[in-house]
DNA sequence: CAGCTATATAACTAGTACGGCATATTTAGG
DNA sequence: CCTAAATATGCCGTACTAGTTATATAGCTG
């Protein structure tokens, strides 16, 4: 499964994050969460096949740690965007305002742009 | 809505990718993905909502282009999960052949972790 | 073994997502 | 005005999601 899809769910998310701050039982982590244990168990096993997490089975507790290696998947999806953010935070402000007005700079293209 | 979700579809990190390299038309963009127009209309609606595009009508056409502002979330949300990266990826490999089988360091306890 | 604990799975439900086709809407152009 | 082009929206079917409760499974302990 795609890491991406894994992180849609905001409760997942918060799972990750909790697991990033040390391996965790399901137990300790349904306490965490405002959700029902079969409801974790269920995200688990979501992130599991995504295999941002991996499982250490320790008599009848199952710890889970984060496996970080598929968000380099997301990390690099993002870098193509990364030099973007600079450059258009000012823009994006001038823009909030017009956004339905100005057509591009030319008529009916858009003329050259940054990434020219 | 929120980035996370929006990426979740491969459709719609297709688009953005697409997007990534200029502004583009809805009709520029169909012909690019394997997709109706209606459907890729209905995609950038979310990406919209979450604010990854922006749109400039010009005549008919409508120039959509990125906003890559709301990626910084995304970026954030990954940076404590960074400094894991380097650390795991041995131990990654170690692990993918016996995750089933290993106890913790300890008998019942992972033992302390970096940081516990 | 009996019973408790920890976790996973099953069955079900309500809501949402994504695709398609058909249609509405807006603008351009003769 | 009438038609065509570009895009958005409506509606529908199918499929998947995320939650619940109930139950199964496995290990622990007396």
């Amino acid at each position: 499964m795609d890491p991406f899809a894994a992180l849609a769910d905001p409760n997942r998310r918060l799972l990750m994050s909790e697991l990033g701050r040390g391996p965790q039982t399901v137990g300790a982590l349904t306490e965490g969460i405002g959700l029902s244990q079969p409801a974790v168990s269920k995200h688990l096993r979501v992130l599991r096949a995504a295999e941002l997490v991996r499982v250490r089975p320790d008599g009848q507790r199952r710890w889970y740690e984060v496996n970080p290696a598929p968000l380099r998947e997301v990390d690099e999806w993002l870098e193509p965007f990364r030099r973007q953010w600079a450059q258009r935070l000012d823009r994006l402000e001038q823009h909030l305002d017009d956004t339905e007005s100005t057509p591009p700079t030319e008529s009916t293209e858009p003329a050259e742009h940054d990434h020219r």
